[in-house]
DNA sequence: CACTAAACGAGACGGTACGTCCCGTCTTGAA
DNA sequence: TTCAAGACGGGACGTACCGTCTCGTTTAGTG
């Protein structure tokens, strides 16, 4: 029940920040939206707005990589994993409305808030393909955790500024799982 | 004399955030310790407090560069010069006081902007080493331009994260620089 | 309780105007002699400076006429009532120091004031001297209210300007409403 | 010249609260219209916007008893006079459009002015009416400055508020002159 | 004719108050 | 108890004028 309210009030919160952006969401708006009143949200929130704001970014990250995992559930060993989430994401992030409106009006709050989130995120996608590597031949030395880090920061990476590859096209993502993330891992 | 009075406020600025933190850092707090008015703030810096924050962090980031120049001057070549400001960076950025408690205290504001800011960051450091690069040797196909462009986003990722380096560590940095920086460079 | 507050500020304006004036009286020096936040003044004044300004020299002028009307409380006939009326105004209004202050220091904004309140004020003395009115002969044709609002403006005229009359001398205040201010009533 | 620059000021500003009432004119709109800088204003009016506002205000008062004097100068006679004088200021009132929208929008700021200024307003008046009476019988022991001073009050006060009369009748302004301006004096 | 003195334009500046907004705390009353 | 409702203090924001002042630049008047 407590966590019904606090679902409805991050659930209200972002949809005033798809409305209003970031820097003009208010704790009062967000109330109104969820249909309480202001107190109730600092009740849920005691640090207030920012504690808020920061939980809704971290709230629909949340959602994302639901989402994403939701995604690749059905890929059937490591690379057509990664190919997968790749895509995936690359797609998701680009057609993510609210994402993209914040992204070009008020970049610094929510690159700020990611940027500290970072290593929580590599931590998400991380726990996510760990069990992946774990059922996979690894090159000697290397821990299967080790390895996770770094595909996962790799990934992510590739997500925010893909350099020189189409993530749209699968074949090229194909090429690229094979020779920029695996590769390494394959030399003994 | 006009330059000099925005001077004037960008450095009192500096000082109330090195003193109050970047959130904390009001208007009036600036021109107080700048010794205006709150309305020549306002003349000098018409896009308020938002504006002024901004500034601060461009402008503090300009004079750290313009250390590191100062820095590096004396290289003789470009292995030294990137070895020079390699080491020099880290030692900054590690000693710089008022950087380590926003660090600290609020990322989120400060890494906002620098992340905002990224492409023209890169674009300084880019600007710094160019020169160096078109004095000498370079794979076929590769523009200076081009290489710099490379080079100053691995020395700037190297200095937020030096990874596995210890950039305190001369001998350490020499090799870094010729295994990591260089080397792909001199393989025609 | 929220007229209680409402009242506070008013009597705390007035407290302010009694020090400053009227044109240096700050919405900040009534919210702190009410005891209260600028914010507060400006949640029971929406209009600002000028409303609350507005509303404390017609909340004044009320409790002018509160005190007139307790002190012409006890006369038996209309002939004393006036008598007693024209005799209070006056000295009340000779003796009213802040009154007094403001119309030497900056009668434009006091005076302005009253004339836009004008049939406000009119209408105030009226209804206190219709019951009056209404016990009494009148000559035909005549209303009572009619000849209350007649009286009024005469009285009103008379406590501002008294003219030839004497209004501190009881004889000739009591030759005057016999005189100018009944005579042409009782002529049938 | 000076009195030229003074001229150009008072008119510019006229204009502007012809276009932005009284409250809203700044000594800014005023220099700009007159096409001067905002310290030459200070120099002509160093009691600044007040004495500006101010000034403006009897400015125009004096062009429209200019206006008034033109208009009856020709009258044969006394009687002539106030008739022509009360028919034309009422209708110079009622159309003058600035004094029209002031006394709609911010009535207070102009008639606190004009009250104050009402001593020197009867002053013009009675001037103004002065030879006429010299030139004339009066009562005994009524002197020409007594009954100008009487006069000059009720025709100020039958323009402001004509009561039951119709100012724009001229034979009803005939019978007014006559029995309610003239009667008494002629009673010896 | 030069030269000084005044008038003026331009605009920076300090200062002050305004009105607005939002936050976070707290109280009260109803479910 | 939990919550809605909302008053309140607090504080910063951005805006708007005000009045003062300092500079150059005319523009006259005078020696």
């Amino acid at each position: 029940m407590a966590d019904d309210v606090r679902e409805r009030i991050l659930q209200a919160a972002f949809a005033c920040v798809a409305r209003y952006g970031l820097a003009k969401t208010t704790v009062e708006d967000a109330a109104r939206a969820a249909g309480l009143s202001r107190a109730t949200v600092y009740r849920y929130f005691p640090g207030g707005r920012d504690q808020l704001v920061r939980e809704v970014i971290s709230w629909e990250a949340g959602r994302f990589f639901a989402r994403l995992a939701a995604a690749v559930a059905g890929a059937p060993d490591l690379p057509a994993l990664l190919e997968e989430a790749l895509v995936f994401a690359h797609e998701a992030v680009e057609s993510h409305e609210v994402l993209q409106k914040v992204l070009q009006t008020e970049p610094e709050v929510l690159l700020g808030q990611l940027t500290v989130d970072a290593d929580r995120i590599v931590g998400l996608v991380k726990v996510f393909l760990l069990p992946s590597f774990e059922a996979v031949a690894l090159p000697a030395g290397a821990g299967a955790a080790t390895v996770a880090d770094y595909v996962a920061r790799m990934v992510l990476s590739l997500i925010e500024s893909p350099g020189r590859w189409d993530l749209t096209d699968r074949d090229q993502v194909k090429d690229l799982v094979r020779t920029e993330l695996l590769a390494p891992l394959s030399q003994v």
